[in-house]
Order: C-alpha cells, then sequence, then structure tokens
DNA sequence: AGGACTTGCGACATGAGAGTTGCATGTTCT
DNA sequence: AGAACATGCAACTCTCATGTCGCAAGTCCT
C-alpha cells in the first residue's frame, strides 16, 4: 500500500529518527488506536503488549499518557487531511471531488477511527487541521450545491453533519477489498444525495 | 413531562425504594450520564460531586464504579425500550409508526445518549433487550418496505443502520421545544428515505 | 568495525481512585 | 412521635497505573 511517507508523531522533527525508532513509533500508535478503541481507559501496559515494546519503552517514546494520546490524535488528524487534500476538493468536478473524498476519509477513518473521533481536541495543532478540513468540506458542498446536486436552499450544515455521520456508520465495517470500498463509497454518497427511499437509487 | 413511572435502577427490587432513596439513585444516574459523558473515565468523586451527594452515598448504593455504569446502561436501556415500544411499531401504520418512533427514541437518545451507545454490552439483561429493540425495528423496517416506501430489493440492514447514525447526529443538537423535537425527527426520517439531495424535500 | 542509540528488564517511588467503616445528623414513613 | 433508614463526614486500606532509573544486550548508521 506504500504510505505516503508519513513524518511526524511529535510536534517538532529537529533531527531525522532512526529507522529503527520511527518503526517502533509507529507500532506504539497503530497499538493505541487499536487497544484504546476497544477499551479507552486501556493502560500503557496494555497497549506496550499490543504494540509487542517493553512498558518502559513506551515511555521513552512518548512522556505520558497524555502525550501519547495527543500524539495519537495529532496522527490521525494529518492522515485525514491528507486524505481529503489528495482529493483536490477545490478543484476536481464537484460530483468527482465528493467521491474521492469519500474514498479516502473512509480509508484513513477504518484505520485511524477512534483516534479520530473519540478523541478529546484540545491540542492547538488538531484543532487547527480540523477547522482547514471542515472549512474544505463546507466549500465543497457549496461547490457540490452549485452543480445542482443539492437543491439552492440546503441546509449546508445539515448536509455536511449527515455526510460526517455516513461515513461514520460506514467505516464501522472495514471491507476487504478495493472494490469494496469504492462500492461502500458509492453507497455513502447515494444514500446522502438520494436517502434509502422508493427513487431511481442508480 | 411525567416520566412514566420508571422503575427499577438495580436488577432486583424486592422491596419499593424510600422515596428518599429513589431520588438519590436518579440523581446519580443522571449526573453520571452527563459527566461520563463529557470524560468516560471520571471519578466516582466526580459523579457524586454532579449529583450532589457524597461519594460514600454513591457507593452505598452501586457497590462499584463497574455496578453503576451496568446500571445506568440498564437504565437506559429500559427507557430506550419504552420508547420503542410507545410507538407500536407493529400495529400503527408504517409511516406513522417509524415517525413516532423516531420522536420517542430522539427524546430519549438526547437524555440518556451516553448511556445509550458509548457502553459495552455485556450485560444479559442489557443484550437481550436491545436485541428485541432490534428485532422490532427489523420488522418496522419491513412494514415500511412492504407500504412502498423503500424499493422492495433495499437492503434493510444497511437502512437500519443509516437510521441509527442519522438519529446519533441528530441527538447531539438538543432542541429547545416540542415543536423543534417534531421538526428535527421529519428531517431525521426525510433525510433517511430522500436524502439531501436535488428531490422533492416536500 | 565501532560509536551512538535503542531496547528489555527489574526495581522502585508516587499518587490517585476504589471501596469500607463508624458515628452524628437528617429524613421518611406510619 | 418514634422506629427505621439515608446521608455527610472523616479516616483508613489497598490496589494499580504512571512515571523513573540503571544496566546489559542488541541494532543502526557510516
Amino acid at each position: 500500500m506504500a504510505l505516503p511517507a508519513a513524518s511526524k508523531p511529535q510536534p517538532d522533527d529537529a533531527k531525522p529518527m532512526r529507522a529503527d525508532t520511527e518503526r517502533t513509533v509507529r507500532a506504539i500508535l497503530e497499538a493505541a488506536e487499536r487497544v484504546l478503541s476497544v477499551d479507552p481507559a486501556a493502560t500503557m501496559e496494555q497497549i506496550a503488549e499490543a504494540a509487542g515494546v517493553a512498558r518502559t519503552t513506551v515511555h521513552r517514546r512518548f512522556a505520558s499518557r497524555d502525550a501519547l494520546v495527543r500524539a495519537l490524535a495529532a496522527w490521525a488528524t494529518r492522515r485525514f487531511h491528507e486524505a481529503v487534500e489528495a482529493a483536490r476538493p477545490e478543484t476536481a468536478p464537484p460530483a468527482v471531488a465528493l467521491y474521492q473524498v469519500t474514498v479516502n476519509v473512509l480509508r484513513v477513518k477504518i484505520a485511524w477511527g477512534f483516534a479520530m473521533d473519540a478523541l478529546p481536541v484540545d491540542a492547538p495543532e488538531v484543532a487547527r487541521v480540523h477547522a482547514e478540513v471542515l472549512a474544505r468540506c463546507e466549500r465543497l458542498f457549496v461547490r457540490v450545491r452549485d452543480a445542482g446536486l443539492l437543491p439552492p436552499d440546503a441546509d449546508l450544515n445539515w448536509v455536511r453533519r449527515v455526510y460526517y455521520a455516513l461515513m461514520h456508520e460506514a467505516a464501522t465495517h472495514a471491507p476487504e477489498t478495493d472494490a469494496a470500498l469504492d462500492a461502500l463509497a458509492t453507497r455513502v454518497v447515494d444514500t446522502l444525495l438520494y436517502g434509502v427511499g422508493t427513487r431511481g437509487t442508480a
């Protein structure tokens, strides 16, 4: 799958990490996502075990439990941002952009769902990016509306909330293949626009 | 508002509680919902404070933190069940039942949202009721489909998931008046059936 | 190869929250 | 009114997660 060279887990990347360390940090973040999504009150020990490292190592990489949680939120937020940007929501044709954003975000949400929305966003860094993404999303829906896919008087705020809710729901059942992911995204967009009722759903 | 004589917070109601006690228990459950929805890891002390009682009193009513959480889940589940039943989903006309269930559940979800879906359901009592409600919900959607509101080949599982997701989202912004609640329920049902796209949204 | 860095392990300090008890003061119920 | 029961308060025990350290063994980089 070749991730796009994700970079900093901690605020400042003064020195480039040793390959060694980077792997460990990643393992810990992934373990934290997995473990915390099951039990948000899980201990450092449980996270360490899931990551396959000693508890002290976790503490070496993340000063405190809180720091780990914040790093996890920051990490997921970054990926979220990348997912949205990669869809070129400001320039691609509205319908295409909407679909593309859906696929990309779904992919991230499946892997980092817990960190993305069950985590407090008191970190300024995270809040800023969230606001940025929110703005992108709002502008995208304006474009979608202007393209005639939404009625001129649509409540864009409600549209966005419904969109988020559908994403959230869709992300709970991870598809196996890329084809299934596409199908899922299609379903989300379709449902958003036309609902599940008796209409031309295809 | 006159709650419908809600009964047992703890598994067995051998002796009727003293009016005194009942108030305290209720205050604690309500406080727990409020406090835990903000911070699921909140302490007994915080819950006690929010309930306006001493920490020891909480322990007197609920043997352990776990017992409190389970009681909270059981309580919310009971109210959930009542909300669905009160809409007579098996006998009322499908469209009416769907709307009525939506209003009723929305009301409960606004007050007990955390306990309803952010809580582990390992208690058999809770799981049983959840399953029961799920079955009711599935049968309701069959009726809704047979009434022609859903296409004959609709994926009822997806329909239900979307419905839940919309409820969840709608319940995050508590309306002030009953009229606003009706409007919200209408919006949920409308969105479920017709989406937010360009169509006859009435 | 060799210095720099990382990790696992065991041991320890600390603090916070859960859970308990006894007693004096209120509140309910009949 | 009076028995029965609930509450607040203060003090205490205990468990457990967090956070630290030093050291020996392993891994990375050039």
